[in-house]
DNA sequence: TTTCTAAACGAAAACGTTTTCGAAAATAAC
DNA sequence: GTTATTTTCGAAAACGTTTTCGTTTAGAAA
């Protein structure tokens, strides 16, 4: 049904190649035929069949993209930034969630290597603690770039925030008001972020002479509202005295003001909370949460930067170094922390 | 460098298109043949070249999704439940996003096709007022459904919520609370939505006996946020004893609530309000948001069963009628609504 | 024996491009 | 006039499948 070269060519009775030719801007037609044939090629309303194309050029302009999760702002937010970078260059977005599992994360790297995509951008489901899905797609020669949550012991671009140096920030900062027995809710055990995020609220507890409590340490598996809540009346009933809190992420941070909330615990008169991620909800949420901001449309942005290059690069065959990334972060000062203290 | 079906022939001396049968399950093949082959083939890592089957076959398993917006709780609810049925069917999902913009919404229609995807999602923008662009979709034979911000005029497919019911609903129960004089948020003039829950609003007025006034009714155009504050903020200074609204979008809803906590201005001893959607976010501002629970995963699965059929009787050539699917809403009672009046 | 059927395989076309290479024609150089 | 060079074009191979159709061979039927 659509047109194809061939049909024009007849049309116009010169060759497949010409029309091939001057539709793709060669030398050596003449401007003439060059000029009939963008017509009728215009008339015919001719579109190159990418199928044939891709076979041929032996790319398909597409790249692979895998989140653990789309219903989740920060996410959604990368997804953005990938997708408006991707179009600028001429590129095209397969999405597939891994949520959060090994197995899927797995059988969707295949999946998309199978397509043959040109690259595959990866954030790391919390369940993966094997990395060697990720190692065949390096040997397989797809460019692969990791960004958030990322491998540490695989060699490839990233694209991160420095998420100790982060948290220590929020640890700090709640130091700086005034707590003094400052718990942390953190993410599973598995996930760099959240290994990285738990060293710097230790290094800050250190660095200000406030003794690490591991019992003040609470390990959350689904990171979600309810785990929020949940291990709020949990660290209350376990714990006195406790007036801070730095959270694994928003989600968990609101759970728990709203279960302080519930128990008539004030915050941040009693207990200041620390989140992370700045998610859009924590504006609205009452007392607004303290976090640390994670630009997640720039983020996406750069991935796509870094993996676009690389791609290019493979193409010509040229050197290139894996990248790292590294963006930044900033803390945002709302209602769940006390004022800062005067001194 | 990846193995080819001709290299599987050679290394075996047989010819490649036995190998290829054998592989897809050809009646015609020794069976001894074709378990050697079938070992080969796994030795040597074998994986189609999905370029080629592409052009063979005319299809790509591929599908295209256009949304206004990513970073939205329903659309990446609606895009998670899309990715989730397409990959039973082994689909793969390519999302673009239209930003609310016409041009954008025509100029990625115009990319997905010349990809040649199988078919094409879609949910409109609200800058959308002229549909040939889809119409060219349909008459180039390329299945497309559309979701949730449809076109009436267009005929295919869609799946969608009953909007003015649901709006009927979440008017009548203030009404049913005791609400008096009942305001509208509203979205743009042009979408459908906007335009169906406005209706619904009204004539659950009509029906009990309030009259209608036009000066009730804010058009919002971003359906933002902050619009929501802006809009709360000059309702109350344009009108007295407003003591319901009912709000187009829990976003705007919030910013609603925000603004009335901002002047003390009592929800719901005051003023109640209804939002649309049932975003996450809408459990956990205070007080928590009635709401209109949209069901945004449910929609995805539902927008791609029915495009896939469509795919499928296209690919046969098969008569099949377009499809109309209503999904329910229900009404969501938190505590932005007084208690319902006893009688 | 001859004839027919079934099983197993392969040749080849087709999908629609891109790109190399050679040929022809036109022009320039001598 | 011949030779060299440029311009313009097209043939053909290649990308890697899928699928039709014909051929060969072996066994069954006669």
């Amino acid at each position: 049904m659509p047109t194809t070269l061939k049909e024009i060519a007849e049309k116009i009775n010169v060759s497949v190649s010409t029309v091939s030719k001057a539709l793709k801007g060669y030398a050596d037609v003449n401007p003439e035929t060059k000029k009939l044939i963008l017509k009728t090629a215009k008339e015919m309303n001719y579109k190159p069949n990418s199928f044939a194309v891709n076979l041929r050029t032996k790319e398909s302009k597409t790249i692979g993209l895998i989140v653990p999760e789309i219903v989740h702002h920060f996410f959604s937010s990368v997804i953005k930034g990938i997708i408006a970078q991707a179009e600028k260059k001429g590129y095209l977005v397969i999405i597939l969630q891994s949520n959060e599992s090994y197995e899927l994360e797995k059988k969707q790297l295949e999946l998309l290597q199978n397509k043959r995509v040109d690259g595959i951008l990866v954030s790391i489901a919390n369940g993966t603690s094997k990395f060697d899905h990720f190692k065949e797609v390096i040997d397989n020669d797809t460019p692969l770039v990791m960004f958030d949550k990322i491998a540490k012991i695989i060699d490839c671009s990233k694209v991160i925030i420095d998420d100790r140096k982060a948290a220590y920030e929020a640890t700090k900062y709640l130091i700086e008001i005034g707590c003094k027995k400052i718990a942390h809710f953190r993410g599973p055990l598995l996930p760099q972020n959240s290994i990285d995020r738990f060293l710097g609220y230790k290094k800050a507890l250190e660095d200000f002479n406030i003794p690490y409590d591991s019992k003040l340490v609470y390990v959350l598996n689904d990171v979600s509202f309810e785990e929020g809540k949940y291990y709020a009346k949990k660290l209350v009933e376990e714990h006195k005295n406790v007036d801070g809190i730095f959270v694994n992420t928003d989600l968990v941070a609101i759970g728990a003001i709203t279960a302080f909330n519930e128990m008539n615990i004030k915050v941040p008169e009693d207990i200041s909370i620390v989140g992370f991620s700045n998610w859009f909800m924590s504006t609205v949420v009452s007392p607004s949460l303290t976090t640390i901001n994670q630009p997640g449309f720039k983020m996406g942005k750069e991935a796509f930067k870094v993996l676009y290059k690389e791609i290019k690069a493979k193409k010509k065959n040229e050197e290139f170094r894996y990248k790292k990334v590294v963006l930044d972060t900033d803390l945002i000062v709302r209602k769940s922390t006390k004022p800062i203290l005067k001194s």
